[in-house]
Parts: C-alpha cells; sequence; structure tokens
DNA sequence: ACAGGATATTTCCTATATAATATGTCTTTT
DNA sequence: AAAAGACATATTATATAGGAAATATCCTGT
C-alpha cells in the first residue's frame, strides 16, 4: 500500500505561526502586517500569506483594511472586561455540563498539570500552556462544536491579554498560588461531578481572574 | 475635489453573494464548492474565490479539506439543539443588557417591523429580514463587539436552519402568530426597560422557537 | 475481480500585471 | 511666506495567469 504523506498546506502553517507570535505579542497590537515582507520572511508568495491573514481577521486577531493593508487588533481595557464577560457567561455553564463527561484519567493529568505549576511558578509560558491544556480537558468533550469553538475564540484572546504588559514574563508567586488553589478546587468538584458547584467555581474563579488581569495591566503583577 | 469612489474588494463581494447563497440554502449542505467553477460563475480568478472561502470556513458555513476542496458545511439535527442552546445562553443576558440602549423611534420601528408580518405571514423572505433587523435593533448596542459577533454567528446559523427544510417558503399563519405575540410581548417588556423580565421572555420566545424550529423539521411547518 | 499505473482533474502556490493608496514636489492662492 | 491644490512617482494591496503537486478517475493486465 502507498504511504500516505500528510502534507499541511501553507495558509495552514503561516496561521498557525501568526496566530501564536500575535498571542505571545511579538507582533504587538496595532502592528503592521505587510503581506510582501511576511511573504519573504517565511520564503513564500503573497497569496497563502493573504489567506491567513483573512482567516486571522475572522478570528478577531487581525484587522484588515481594504486596500490598505493588514494590522493587529488593539487590545484596549473594554476588550478585557469583555473578554470576561463572555467568559463568565459561557464557562460556567460548559464547565458544569461537561462535569460527567471527563474521564478519571483526564482528571489525573488535570491535577499533575495544575500541580506542576508549583515547581516553576514564574514562567508565564508555562502558565499559559497549562491553562490551554486545562481548557482542552474541561471543554473538548462538549458535542456543541459552536460553544467549544466560541470558548476557544475567547480563551485565545484571555491568553493575548495575559501576554499584553511590557515585560509579562514572570508571574508574582502569591499569584500562581491563589490560581492554583482555585483550580485544585474546582479539580475536587469535578470528582465529585457536582456540576452546579463546579458552575459556580469556575465563576469565581473567572472573576477573581478578572481582578488579576486587570492589576497585571495596571502594573500590578 | 477628486470623488471618493468606494471600492469593495472581489473578495468582500464574492464573501457576501456566497454567504447569502449558503444562509438561503440555494448552496445546500454538503454542497461542493469548485474553486474554477464559482471563478467562472462569477467572471473573477480563483484567488479572491479561494479568500471568500477561506472566511465563509471561519464563519462555520464551508468546509475546507485541504487538497480536496470546499464544501458547504452539513446541518445535522444536534446542529439544531446546539444553535438554540447558543442563542439561549447569550440572548437573553444580551437583551437584558440593551433594554436601556433601545432607544424610542428604535421601538417603534420595532413595533412596525413585528406588525408588518400581519400582512403577509406566509413569506419566508420578509419574515427572515423582519427577524434580522430585531436582532439588529436589539443587540448592536451592545459595546461587547465579542458578544454581538458571536450572536451574530449563531443567528445566521438559524436563518440557514429556518430554509433548510425543503419547500420552507410558506409559513403556517398560526406559527407565525405565535411568533408576533412572543415579539411584541419582548417589546412592551422593553418599553418598562425592565431588564430581567425582557430576558426572561426571549428565553421562553428562544425555547418556543426551538421546538417550532424541530417540528418544521419533521415536517409540520 | 482487483491491483497497479497512466491520465485527467482540481487544488495550491508562484510569478506577474493591474489598481489603489501614500508620498513628495511643484505650482497656485491667500 | 504659508497653506492648499494638482500632478507625478513610489509603494502596496489586489487580481490574473500559468505551472507544480495532490487527488480522483479510468484503463489495462493478470
Amino acid at each position: 500500500m502507498k504511504k500516505k504523506i500528510i502534507t499541511v498546506s501553507m495558509r495552514d502553517q503561516l496561521y498557525d505561526a501568526l496566530r501564536d507570535l500575535i498571542l505571545k505579542n511579538v507582533y504587538r497590537p496595532n502592528a503592521v502586517l505587510q503581506i510582501d515582507r511576511l511573504a519573504e520572511e517565511f520564503s513564500v508568495s503573497a497569496t497563502p500569506v493573504r489567506e491567513a491573514l483573512v482567516r486571522l481577521e475572522a478570528e478577531g486577531l487581525v484587522k484588515l483594511i481594504p486596500n490598505k493593508g493588514a494590522m493587529v487588533t488593539d487590545i484596549r481595557e473594554e476588550d478585557i472586561r469583555y473578554t470576561w464577560e463572555m467568559r463568565q457567561l459561557l464557562e460556567p455553564y460548559a464547565a458544569g455540563k461537561s462535569a460527567i463527561l471527563i474521564s478519571g484519567s483526564e482528571i489525573l493529568e488535570l491535577e499533575e498539570k495544575i500541580l506542576s505549576l508549583r515547581d516553576q511558578p514564574f514562567d508565564n509560558e508555562k502558565y499559559v500552556e497549562c491553562d490551554t491544556r486545562l481548557h482542552e480537558i474541561l471543554y473538548t468533550h462538549l458535542t456543541n462544536t459552536m460553544l467549544v469553538e466560541t470558548i476557544r475564540r475567547v480563551h485565545q484572546m484571555s491568553i493575548r491579554i495575559r501576554y499584553f504588559p511590557e515585560g509579562s514574563g514572570r508571574l508574582h508567586e502569591r499569584t500562581v498560588h491563589e490560581v492554583i488553589q482555585e483550580h485544585l478546587a474546582i479539580l475536587a468538584a469535578i470528582r465529585t461531578r457536582d456540576a452546579s458547584r463546579i458552575s459556580e467555581l469556575v465563576l469565581s474563579h473567572l472573576k477573581n481572574g478578572e481582578k488579576r488581569a486587570m492589576a497585571a495591566l495596571a502594573g500590578n503583577p
């Protein structure tokens, strides 16, 4: 049988690369994204770059102005409030729903991931990686793909916000400790499969998260 | 002074045209969208067609399979449930929030639009137009653009569902009458600016809407 | 009947041409 | 002289056309 070599289109590779750079604020808000420059940067032609940009625009990460060009979307203070408003609207509901869908091994992985933060509590990169995996486990069992996709999008925005403050590489130990405690509380509730308790805890976790994000933005990490 | 001629990119025009055709089920679920054929159909080259398709993919209207092609996304029974689950999650909250943001003249326009349905209660096209305008007035005042955008997307899906049943051109008089009554009740609540009452009414309206959609799909329009 | 390979079709990308916008210079006007 | 306007130039996005790569289709030989 012929071996099946999977090939990822240039467009998809560029999309992934650019999204990553935008989320991590390497390309900062309002940065101009010049098609030719990006094409040269990645050693491809303009077409796949444009297609990647169109997709990023649909995700709200890039603003495309006809005949003018592309720029990374802005992050204003309101956007932070809006992001957490969305999360508070969607995630408590979603987390409650998936309570019974999470497997035992996933619960163990969650615990492992949460506790691993304790070891290197100052690494933003590691923090985001853990948070993202946590989201994956919590929400990808839901069958409502629209809900999952929306949560993914909003969470993506909250990653951007996390990386937004200048010099956001390090986190305060006290903050990380708080987050770990909240995560562990949620985990304990998941073990009991108590949907309404999970919703409650996720909501208060998100409210605290909003406060922490605002504080970080004001310069108190 | 030089006259400013606004030019809409080919990509945007194609996106609008294709979206409309998909929402109205002219291009039905699972229909294959061949790039060359579309390019010829609209007398353009392949590139802007591809870019329009990428955007439609991000909106969940088109499925893009690398090196294979594009097709209109499927509508399964679950998708209908998911759509209404999203609406019930978002719209009561959103409607409650915009209660105080709607102007007097908009309330009058709403009333006019709602009552206009009474005159020609069998026209699906007119129904959707009215429903869309209603959404616009209700939700575009909200400052949370993510929320507005998500509601727009989900509402878009519910339009597709409305057009989905074969021969969905005509509506039953009794059904339309029900919808008008529900809309009027919401309108009355908007006049009193009672946010929690609006939320309540929108929620029950959506629950009824879900039942009606399911019935229509089962062949009882 | 079925594997294997040639042919055809279609997507995907590159290279090139076209159109729109921004920039800079020179002229005109106040 | 400063500001505004008009023209030419440069830069950049946008669209077209053609070629490379992947997938699908058909044909042939066992």
